[in-house]
DNA sequence: GTTAATACTTGTTCTGAATCAATTTTAACG
DNA sequence: CGTTAAAATTGATTCAGAACAAGTATTAAC
C-alpha cells in the first residue's frame, strides 16, 4: 500500500529507498547535505509528464512510487519507448549533454518522486568524490541496460524477447526485497510491446500462449510466474549469460 | 596518411583531436594537467584487442587514429555489437558501475589510442568542475547513442538501417572537416550487419541495389556518396527528427 | 606468387511477425 | 451506473528478411 503523505514527508537519512538510490558510500552527514537539497513533490497523476523532450534540463529524479514511461517521439509520430523507471530508479540524466531533455516522461500510476535540482547536486558532487562517483556509476549502470536492450532488439525472437523482460523484472522485484513470482506493473500491453519492438497482437498472442502454457499469467496489470525455470529457459538464459537487470541503475 | 610517430609524441595541448576530445571549458593550464595524466601507447595492430570482457577497470582511452568496434560476447558464442568508436571519441566508460569491463574492443586497422587511468582522472575531475561536468556529458552522449541505436533496431526496415547508418558515418566526417562524400571505413560488412541486426547478405543485397540506384557505393572499405538527398530520404529522415550523431562523444 | 582462408555475392526457399480487420473486454467519465 | 472511448484479443493474410546453399572475390600467410 502506498501511503503518499508519509513519503512525501520522507527525507533521504529515513528513506526506505536510500540503499536503491546511493548504495555506495555515503555516511549520515553526507546523506544529510544531500537531504537538504532534495525536493520532494507531491504526487503526479497517471499521464502526468515529468519533463517533455526539448525542456531545459533542471533536475534529476528519483522514483519513490509508482513510475515512469520514457519516450522519443519519431518522425511517423509513434512514440518509441526507450525505458520504464520504477521505484528506485533515477532519470533525467539523458538531458546532462545538450542541456536540455531528449525524451519525456509521462506518470504510468500515481507517482511521487524526488526532485534533485542538478546544479546542486554537482556542486554537492564535487565535493564528495563518493558521491561524484555514485553519479558516474549511475550513468554508467544506465548504459549497460540500453545496451542490453539494443541487444534484445537485434537479436531476440519475439518470444524470447518477452520473456526475457518478464525475467528482468521478477528478478528485480525480488532484488527490492519483493514478490518475483507475484507482482504488479501498471503498464499497458502496447507499451511494453513498443518498448520490445514488436506489436500489441503479437504480445498478446504470446502471453496468450504462455498463459495455456502455465508458464505465466498477465492479465489487468498482475504479473503470475507458475514456472521460473521455463521462463528462463524460454528466454534464453538457461545455461550462461549475465545477470543483469534491465533497469537497475539502484539496486 | 597516418603518420604513428608524430602521433605518438604529440600531447593534449597540440592535439589536433583535443577540440574533440575535451569541447569544452579547459584552459591552457588544466589542459596542462589532463596531459600530465594521459599516456599515449604504442600502436594498436588490426584485430588486437583494447580490452576484454571481465577485465577489471583501469583507464579510459581516447582514439586518435584507426578505430575499435566494441562489442559483448551473447550465449549463443555469435557477438553483438554495441558500437564503433573512432578517432575522437573516448571509450571504456562501460566498466564504470561494475568496476570490470562488460565489452570487448577490438582494433579494426592500425589504432593509436591515449590511455587515461581512470583513478587520476576522476582525481584531477573533483578539481576541475569542467572536466568533470564534461565527463557526465560524454557519457550522457553515450547514453542518447545508444537510445538512437536501439529506436533503429525496434521501427526502422533494412534500408533505413543501413542508409541511416552511412548518414551518420557521412555527418560525422563533415563535422571532422573531412569530406563527407568519400571516406574510407575499415569495417566488414559483417560487422555493421551485426551491428544493425540483420545478415551480412541483406546488408550485401540492399548495398547492391544502392549503388545501381547511384545513391552511394561501398567496396573495398571506401565509400563515395553520389546521391546525398536520396539518402537523407530513404534514412527517413527527409523533412524532420534531430540530427544527431551515433556516436558523438566528442563531436 | 601461390595457396588457403575469409569475406562477399547471388539465388531460392521459408517463416516469424507485421498488417489488416472484426470483436470483446476493460477503463474513463459525466 | 450507464455510456463511450481505449485497449486487448483473435483470426486471416501478407511480406520482409532470415536461413540455407553454392558460387566468386579478397585478403592473409607462407
Amino acid at each position: 500500500m502506498i501511503t503518499p503523505i508519509s513519503l512525501f514527508n520522507a527525507s533521504c537519512t529515513e528513506c526506505g529507498l536510500k540503499k536503491l538510490c546511493f548504495p555506495l558510500g555515503l555516511d549520515k552527514a553526507d546523506m544529510l547535505r544531500l537531504d537538504a537539497i532534495v525536493k520532494r513533490k507531491y504526487p503526479l497523476q497517471k499521464g502526468d509528464a515529468l519533463f517533455t523532450t526539448g525542456q531545459p534540463f533542471q533536475a534529476v529524479y528519483a522514483v519513490r512510487a509508482g513510475g515512469f514511461k520514457v519516450s522519443t517521439v519519431s518522425a511517423s509520430g509513434e512514440d518509441q519507448i526507450s525505458g520504464f523507471y520504477l521505484p528506485g530508479d533515477i532519470l533525467g540524466t539523458d538531458a546532462l549533454a545538450t542541456g536540455n531533455h531528449i525524451s519525456t516522461a509521462i506518470a504510468i500510476d500515481t507517482t511521487t518522486v524526488c526532485e534533485v535540482p542538478f546544479q546542486d547536486l554537482e556542486r554537492l558532487a564535487s565535493q564528495l568524490p563518493s558521491l561524484n562517483h555514485q553519479l558516474l556509476s549511475l550513468m554508467s549502470k544506465e548504459l549497460a541496460d540500453e545496451r542490453m536492450h539494443a541487444e534484445l532488439l537485434s537479436r531476440k525472437s519475439a518470444e524470447e524477447r518477452l520473456t526475457l523482460f518478464v525475467l528482468w523484472l521478477s528478478r528485480r522485484q525480488e532484488r527490492r526485497g519483493f514478490s518475483g513470482t507475484e507482482f504488479r506493473l501498471g503498464l499497458l500491453h502496447r507499451d511494453v510491446a513498443l518498448y520490445l519492438g514488436l506489436t500489441p497482437e503479437t504480445v498478446s498472442r504470446i502471453l496468450a500462449r504462455l498463459a495455456e502454457e502455465q508458464v505465466f499469467s498477465w492479465r489487468n496489470k498482475q504479473i503470475e510466474i507458475f514456472d521460473l525455470q521455463a521462463l528462463i529457459v524460454l528466454a534464453g538464459e538457461s545455461q550462461h549469460e549475465k545477470t543483469n537487470s534491465p533497469r537497475a541503475q539502484c539496486g
